[in-house]
DNA sequence: GCAAATTAATGATTTATTCAAG
DNA sequence: CTTGAATAAATCATTAATTTGC
C-alpha cells in the first residue's frame, strides 16, 4: 500500500486548511511561483505537487462561483418578476459585481485585515475607481488596464499548467511517506505580496450573463 | 472619477437584452440609419456609441454561426452513432439551410476544429497505440508537449532550486510604488496559530467549514 | 457492526470563451 | 479574421460518505 497505488492527490487536512486560508485571503490563481512556495510548504504535511495546488485553486475557484450563482440566481428569479427594463441598474448589476469578487482581490473584504496588500493594477492617472458599490451610477467603465501580453513578456507572466508541469517534472523529488505517522507542528507560510495575474472579467461577462440572468424581454 | 478611463465598451444588461432582442428579430447587419437608431435608444441604458452597435452585430452574428455549426455538428455525430446511420436526409439539408441563414461560407480553418471528427465516446481499450487522439495526455513529470516545449527547454537550463530562485526573483515586481501610502506594507500572511481575532468570513465561505468540518477522516 | 451498494465531493481532463495582437 | 495565451466552464473519474441489508 504504497501511496502510489493512489491514483488521485487526497489532501491533509492541514493541506486543506491552508489552502482556504489562502483561498480566503485572496488567492484565486497563483502564478507558478506561488505555486512553488505553497506546493514546498504544503510538501510538508503530506505528498503534494504543484499540479494538485494548480487544480485545486481551479476547482475551489469555480466552485465557489458556481455556488454562488446558484444562490443569486434564486434570489434574482423572485424578483424578476417585476422587472420591466425601465431603466433599473438592477439585480443583474449586483450579481456580476459578486461574481467579479471572485477574481479580484482587491475587493476582498479581507482588506482590512492586510495579510497582504492587493495589488490594483490601476492607471496611474486613474483614481478610485475601487470606489465598490456605486450600483446606481454606471461603473461599468472600470478600468482593465492590466493586460496579459505586458507580462507575457517577462517571464513571470508565463504559468498555467505546462509551466506548472514543468516545474512539477523539476523539482519533485519524492517528499515523505506523508499522511500517516505524527503530525508536524504547525509553521508559518511566508507568501510574498500577490502579484496581479488576473483582474479581467471586470464588467463584460456579458456572456456569462447571458447564461445567468437573463431571460429576454420585450420593451 | 473619470470612468472614462475604459477603452472598450461595456454593455449593460439593458442593452444587451435589447440588443439580442433586436437579433432575434431578424437584424444582422444594421445599415447606418439602424444603428443609428438603436444607439440613440440603448443610450439611455449606459454609455454607447454607434460602432459598439456595428460590432456587437458584427460579432454576434458570427458566434451564433460558430455556436450553431458545432452544435449541428454533435447532433449529426450523435444521431449518426444513435441511428447507426439509417439515413436522416433531412439533418444535412437542415444544416445547410440554417448555416446559409448567417450567410456563411463553411469553408475556413475551422475544419482542423471540427466538431466532425472528437472520438471522446470511443471505447478507450482498444490496441490504438497510434490513437493520436490522447490529446495532451500530459504526463506531468516528464512530458513536454510540443509548442510550449520550446520555451521550456530554453529555461530549463537551470534546474532545482536555480529555477525556484529565478521565479522568486522575478516573481514580485512591486505593482506601483506610487502615490498612496494607504497601501498597507508587505505583510507576511500568517497562517498558524489562527488567532480569535483574525478570519473574517467572506459572505460566502460556506464551503469553507464544509470542507474543513467533513475532514474527520483519517488520512 | 460490516461491507456491498449508492450517492455526494472533489481531483483531474477536456472543451469553449475571452482578450487582444498580428 | 485569425491566432496565441490564459483560463473558465463543463465534464470525466475516483475517492469518501452515506445508506442498506444482513
Amino acid at each position: 500500500m504504497s501511496p502510489a497505488t493512489s491514483s488521485r492527490w487526497c489532501p491533509t487536512p492541514e493541506q486543506l486548511m491552508i489552502l482556504e486560508e489562502l483561498y480566503r485571503s485572496g488567492i484565486r490563481t497563483p502564478n507558478a511561483s506561488q505555486i512553488q512556495h505553497i506546493t514546498t510548504h504544503l510538501s510538508f504535511y503530506g505528498r503534494i505537487e504543484g499540479k494538485n495546488v494548480f487544480y485545486w485553486f481551479q476547482n475551489h475557484k469555480a466552485r465557489e462561483r458556481q455556488k454562488l450563482r446558484r444562490k443569486l440566481g434564486k434570489q434574482l428569479q423572485q424578483q424578476h418578476q417585476l422587472y420591466h427594463h425601465h431603466h433599473q441598474p438592477n439585480q443583474s448589476q449586483l450579481k456580476h459585481h459578486l461574481l467579479h469578487y471572485f477574481d479580484s482581490r482587491a475587493s476582498s473584504p479581507l482588506q482590512q485585515f492586510s495579510c497582504f496588500s492587493p495589488v490594483r493594477f490601476l492607471p496611474q492617472g486613474g483614481q478610485s475607481e475601487n470606489a465598490p458599490q456605486q450600483m446606481m451610477n454606471h461603473t461599468w467603465k472600470v478600468n482593465i488596464p492590466e493586460s496579459r501580453a505586458e507580462m507575457g513578456k517577462s517571464l513571470m507572466g508565463m504559468y498555467g499548467r505546462d509551466w506548472i508541469m514543468m516545474m512539477d517534472a523539476v523539482a519533485a523529488p519524492p517528499p515523505s511517506p506523508s499522511c500517516c505517522a505524527s503530525r508536524p507542528p504547525l509553521k508559518t507560510l511566508q507568501l510574498f505580496p500577490i502579484t496581479a495575474t488576473n483582474l479581467k472579467e471586470e464588467c463584460n461577462s456579458d456572456s456569462s450573463n447571458k447564461h445567468l440572468s437573463l431571460q429576454h424581454h420585450h420593451q
